[in-house]
RNA sequence: GGGGGCGUAGCUCAGUUGGUUAGAGCGCCGGCCUGUCACGUCGGAGGUCGCGGGUUCGAGUCCCGUCGCUCCCGCCA
């Protein structure tokens, strides 16, 4: 800990912190029964408080009284103990405690308050089932791995306070009861019980509160701010998560960059999490679906994918021939010298498979031809120069996926993700940091037959590559400001340089299928604000639970949040969400389908 | 909404082709034990095999349904 605790009745000294220094003080500690140990004679107790691990030593002769009762003492009850600190002899030092030199010698022992068995071991690190680790939750918070987590999210969000209140960033609250918007997840609806039939809704994020202090001059803001989205769980996900959010004004791409570099540099430094020192490498949206099928590219290993659609037309293998005429694509990835089995191959068809993609098509390389089924259909020419544009050597193996392109992409993309864990290419111990850039302004959305902003629609859209100029008859072709910051596979954050004027706004807002008295009725304080001198701003905003997930090592957004949910959204602490009173409906002018 | 995995003692798990009284380790309870630190040692208790139904002479095991957890697809500006 970093300051002794203040003396009182229970504790003079944490109890993780003493060391040899301290040997012949009297000292009164308390904390939790972590282990017993009784002899018959000596009984150890180790105490447990948030600092740490204490071995306790009670003798029979010398305090009877509460040898006696440390008798009786059982797991996880609360105590308070006074004695001397002494020294370990050199024989029973343990060196894997960090107060292994000492041991106190207790004197006196109060029993504060008993505990029954817990449910789990709480002294040992064993994979406990979740709901009911999420059940007990004030006993697993005290497990040392989920205390390390939680204190380890504490420092990153202090140190990201301490670096941004030292730039002159202002932390600024913004409200968790505001408008339901239209775009975007699906809202957490509050009702309104002055006005029967309307609703607030949670924040899906503070964007529109921060563009609006930016309009306002504050100039640099930032926000450790919780956001809401009432979507389907997963790993990374939560419906309430938290984000760093961050603003400035009269700023670019590269400002923002910049700081955000310093910030999570810094993040990265606090949390031991070993990666290269700014500024990280820059890869374009449209290289990144290529070469690695995804927008959250791992780039700590190989096995890139590589697109072969021009190098095999023409052939007589009609499977690919189809898919090219019909104006897909062609792509492949280099396996290496491996073989595969029958089962084998049929996994890994059924994770392209989860995308849309039909199946993988397996081809061995041979010395400047190939072997297999597939290889009679292609020329010479043809298997030279894939070979040479996958690197392919004899011996290797080389997968195929021909589909629409973001299917194959996303395919390809999965598979490479299941080779590299599969064959141990992933080394643990390397971090790979990389910006997105670059990325599409819009998508067509097939299900609503629209547009939609790819980021969110108060990006400020840029020209289409080669262009200079803003062309909104081809939104497709556009690209936006934005930027996403990635590591190891996850996206950590992302952000734009923003819209600020309302001609531009508005043109956005047409793109997607909004009209002028849509967009009026939504967002008219949006577009009235941005009349009035608004700065070209730009800001971005980083998954705290994701950031703390990746720099602890953990595989779940849920180990690193104090009271998560469950992937269906429920709380088996609390029970939420549960039925409420129909006197709490009635007022609310609400009734429930039943 | 869809697909995969899981559900057996307090915890983590095993349980063969459907066949006697469902097992192990840890934990728990009791005895012994003065240098342990995953203490040791002797003894003991502890089970609605998630729930409901079906097939069968017989179901932890097979079938149907259902609930829960989890991973993924869809979804997540």
């Amino acid at each position: 800990m970093k300051q002794p605790p203040a003396p009182n009745e229970y504790r003079t000294h944490w109890a993780g912190d003493l060391r040899a220094a301290a040997v012949g003080e009297e000292v009164r500690v308390a904390g939790w029964v972590h282990r017993r140990r009784d002899h018959g004679g000596l009984i150890f107790v180790d105490l447990r408080d948030r600092s740490g691990l204490l071995q306790l030593v009670f003798h029979p002769q010398s305090a009877p009284e509460a040898h006696a009762a440390a008798h009786d003492l059982r797991s996880e009850a609360a105590i308070s103990v006074s004695g001397k600190v002494v020294a370990r002899s050199s024989d029973t030092v343990n060196a894997g405690l960090e107060t292994g030199e000492i041991e106190l010698a207790v004197s006196e022992l109060r029993v504060l308050a008993t505990s029954p068995t817990p449910p789990f071991p709480i002294d040992e690190d064993v994979e406990v089932d979740e709901i009911l680790r999420l059940r007990h939750r004030s006993l697993d918070l005290r497990r040392e791995t989920m205390r390390d987590a939680i204190v380890l999210r504490h420092e990153i969000v202090a140190a990201i306070r301490e670096y941004l209140s030292a730039r002159d960033f202002l932390e600024i609250e913004t409200p968790i009861l505001t408008r339901a918007t239209p775009e975007g997840a699906r809202d957490f609806l509050v009702p309104a019980r002055t006005q029967p039939g309307s609703f607030y809704a949670l924040p899906q994020s503070p964007q529109l509160f921060k563009q609006l202090l930016m309009m306002a001059g504050y100039e640099r803001y930032f926000q450790i701010a919780r956001c809401f989205r009432d979507e389907d769980t997963r790993a990374d996900r939560q419906p309430e998560f938290t984000q760093l959010d961050v603003e400035l004004s009269f700023v670019a791409e590269e400002d923002v960059i910049q700081l955000t570099e310093g910030v999570m540099a810094r993040v990265f430094e606090v949390a031991g999490f070993a990666v290269a020192p700014p500024p990280w490498p820059q890869l374009a949206f449209a290289d990144a679906a290529v070469r690695y099928g995804s927008d959250r590219p791992d780039t700590r290993f190989g096995l890139e994918i590589r697109d072969v659609g021009d190098l095999l037309r023409g052939s007589e293998f009609k499977v690919f021939e189809g898919v090219l005429a019909a104006g897909g694509v062609v792509r492949a990835l280099n396996a290496g010298p491996r073989e595969l089995s029958r089962a084998e191959q049929e996994g890994l068809n059924e994770v392209v498979q989860r995308y849309g993609a039909k199946a993988v098509a397996p081809i061995y390389a041979g010395d400047g031809s190939w072997r297999g089924n597939l290889a009679k259909f292609f020329s010479a020419q043809a298997i030279a120069s894939v070979n040479q544009a996958l690197g392919a050597a004899d011996g290797d193996l080389l997968l195929f996926v021909a589909d629409r392109e973001p299917v194959a992409a996303q395919a390809l993309g999965a598979l490479r993700l299941e080779l590299g864990e599969r064959f141990g290419l992933i080394d643990d111990s390397r971090h790979d940091v990389l910006w997105l850039r670059d990325f599409p302004m819009f998508e067509w959305s097939e299900t609503d037959q629209r547009f939609t902003a790819m980021h969110h629609p108060f990006t400020a859209p840029a020209p289409a590559p080669g262009s200079s100029e803003l062309d909104f008859s081809e939104p497709g072709a556009l690209l936006s400001r934005g930027y996403d910051l990635v590591c190891d596979g996850v996206e950590l954050g992302g952000g734009s340089i923003r819209i600020n004027t309302p001609e531009l706004q508005q043109a956005v807002f047409k793109v997607i299928g909004l009209s002028e008295a849509e967009a009026q009725a939504r967002f008219g304080f949006l577009l009235d604000a941005l009349r009035y001198g608004t700065p070209p701003h730009g800001g971005i905003a980083f998954g705290i639970d994701r950031i703390v997930t990746i720099c602890a090592g953990r595989e779940s957004i849920r180990e690193v949040i104090a009271f998560p949910k469950t992937a269906s959204g429920m709380d088996p602490l609390t029970g939420a969400p549960a039925p409420v009173d129909p006197a709490q409906l009635r007022e609310l002018g609400l009734r429930t389908l039943a």
